[in-house]
DNA sequence: GCAAAAGTGTTTTGCGTACACCCATGC
DNA sequence: GCATGGGTGTACGCAAAACACTTTTGC
């Protein structure tokens, strides 16, 4: 049933010319976790109008570029990391929310082990900052910063994430501390304790903590059997 | 501390010019609720490439325009509803999603009371499909599909949206049912009822159903003035 | 009176929360 | 021996889940 009212693709390619000028932005939100903080790493903005405020780390997509490349690849090129935990959260969209242009721009957290890599943190003008004590960015991006959050915070509730802050192995006090900092509550530890050991989300690795000033912890590691390709292992959840 | 580093917008902008040949689009998936189904709005697509194939409902954003009002438009456009309740999913931009060349799209749920207005169906070739009977559709239009269902279920356990989808007086029965069709589940009906009156969403008209072949259920409408702004009203919440 | 759905309560179970004491280590 | 955090168990309350019978209406 060609119609004439049906288009070829070449009629609406032509038709609608003059939509094909938006730029589309990645802006990732990358969480580290270090010296019992939750942080953010950030580049001092390279425009003169945002001169002295920091920014997420983003870059334009190429029109050959799939969305979910293009954040990994602004990923790689930061870090240096590659299979990182990356999450699209949401997509701004407003028409001035750019200065150079019709620029919207799709929101990415990730996480990252800071320990796994060595940022040559000075010469690229990176620095982590803690949550807490960012106020102000360039652009939109703390409104960015804080939806990324919020998602981060009602996902780690059920989705064993965090591990991806974390070095391979953990005490249950480092664990504990990383969930107050991303939810900024202070938790109750021997629930804490009873709820992951129920969860069978950790395996004792029969080590102790380190050159601590006290009485060392055990450490643990994630339990990554009990999930493949995310999903619950349901034969050995019921145990 | 202005540096030869640091760029101008304008220098951004000539520099970046090859990014912006990039067009956006919104896909909005428009639930409704009727003969105790849940159902989606669809159109037989325009293009000849996906003749005889169905679609959701979107249209390219204007550079000039925000990406939300654009979602807000179709849907005021397609429904001839204002003041609908919509929220946006996720955005998919892989490079070949749409032969026309590169468009990305932003996915936006809506839920619509389907008794508030009359499409012209016939006319616009819209048309209410049960969502559990749709197996394929244009673009990658069934990948959005099921993304926005699967947030929907997700929203209703903890957010009194539903109401949305019904008219302004219902029974506790099409409420439960509603619930049901969403989730793809059965639920009992005495831990439902109790539930609700609970949580206090919901108010005693003091109306009986009309025309229905046996007992007639009391009818309730949404306790609206519960929440403001989205927000629970902690003070009677208390109580 | 029969079919169909409305309406109603109790019990059990699991989970989150609150809470206090002893233990191991470094200094 | 003292400071610091590690490690453990119990009791309570709430909410979800399981479950059956009586009532009202239309036909």
């Amino acid at each position: 049933m060609g119609t004439a009212l049906q288009k070829t693709i070449q009629q609406l390619r032509s038709e609608n010319r003059e939509y094909f000028q938006i730029a589309l932005s990645v802006d990732c939100v990358i969480f580290g976790f270090d010296e019992n903080e939750l942080k953010v790493l950030l580049i001092k903005s390279d425009l003169e109008e945002f001169n002295d405020q920091w920014s997420l780390l983003g870059d334009l997509v190429s029109p050959d570029e799939n969305l979910d490349s293009a954040s990994y690849r602004v990923l790689k090129e930061r870090t240096g990391l590659d299979d990182v935990y990356l999450e699209q959260v949401y997509t701004f969209g407003d028409v001035n929310r750019h200065p150079a242009g019709r620029v919207i721009t799709t929101a990415w957290y990730s996480l990252i082990n800071v320990k796994d890599h060595q940022l040559d943190l000075a010469h690229n003008e990176l620095h982590w900052h803690p949550v807490t004590e960012i106020t102000t960015l360039a652009f939109d991006h703390k409104k960015i910063l804080d939806t990324c959050l919020k998602q981060l915070q009602s996902k780690i509730d059920e989705h064993p994430i965090v591990f991806n802050l974390l070095p391979e192995k953990f005490s249950l006090r480092e664990l504990q501390s990383l969930y107050e900092s991303i939810l900024g509550t202070k938790l109750d530890r021997r629930n804490f304790r009873k709820k992951f050991f129920l969860m069978d989300w950790l395996i004792d690795v029969n080590e102790l903590e380190q050159d601590v000033p006290h009485r060392p912890g055990k450490l643990y590691r994630f339990n990554a059997a009990r999930f493949s390709n995310g999903k619950v292992k349901l034969e050995e959840a019921v145990h």
